[in-house]
DNA sequence: CATATGACACTAT
DNA sequence: AATAGTGCCATAT
């Protein structure tokens, strides 16, 4: 949620989708929906997309860590290929543009 | 304040 | 397995 005056110094939750986002592994992934419960917002998955994909780290938060909860590889600003090669170097296998999510996923 | 948007999730076909 | 419809929610306009 977006600080609504100066004195708020909590993070806005697009900022705390980015933290948490860092959290994640090298070699590890995790989906929307983690991430969402992770924050407190079970419904906010659709929103985790959003903030990441407005994220301005790119090379710091390793946003291509975060997948489908299907095992579908989702978005990535860069391109989905990109998010792939990405998950491959780290060692993810990745196969028919999917992920097995219960092999990868990382615990929060 | 009202609508639209999108890197999603879940259920039912 | 793949697709379609519905619900969700933080931001943007």
């Amino acid at each position: 949620m977006k600080p609504r005056n100066k004195l708020d110094n909590k993070i806005s939750f697009t900022e705390s989708v980015w933290e948490a986002t860092k959290l994640v592994p090298f070699g590890f992934v995790t989906s929307y929906g983690c991430l969402a419960r992770f924050l407190g917002r079970p419904g906010a998955s659709r929103a985790v997309g959003n903030a990441l994909n407005k994220n301005p780290y790119i090379g710091v938060v390793p946003c291509h860590r975060v997948v489908r909860s299907s095992g579908d590889i989702g978005g990535f600003a860069l391109g989905a290929k990109d998010k792939i090669e990405k998950l491959k170097k780290e060692g993810v296998e990745v196969r028919s543009n999917k992920v097995e999510i219960n092999k990868y996923l990382f615990n929060f």
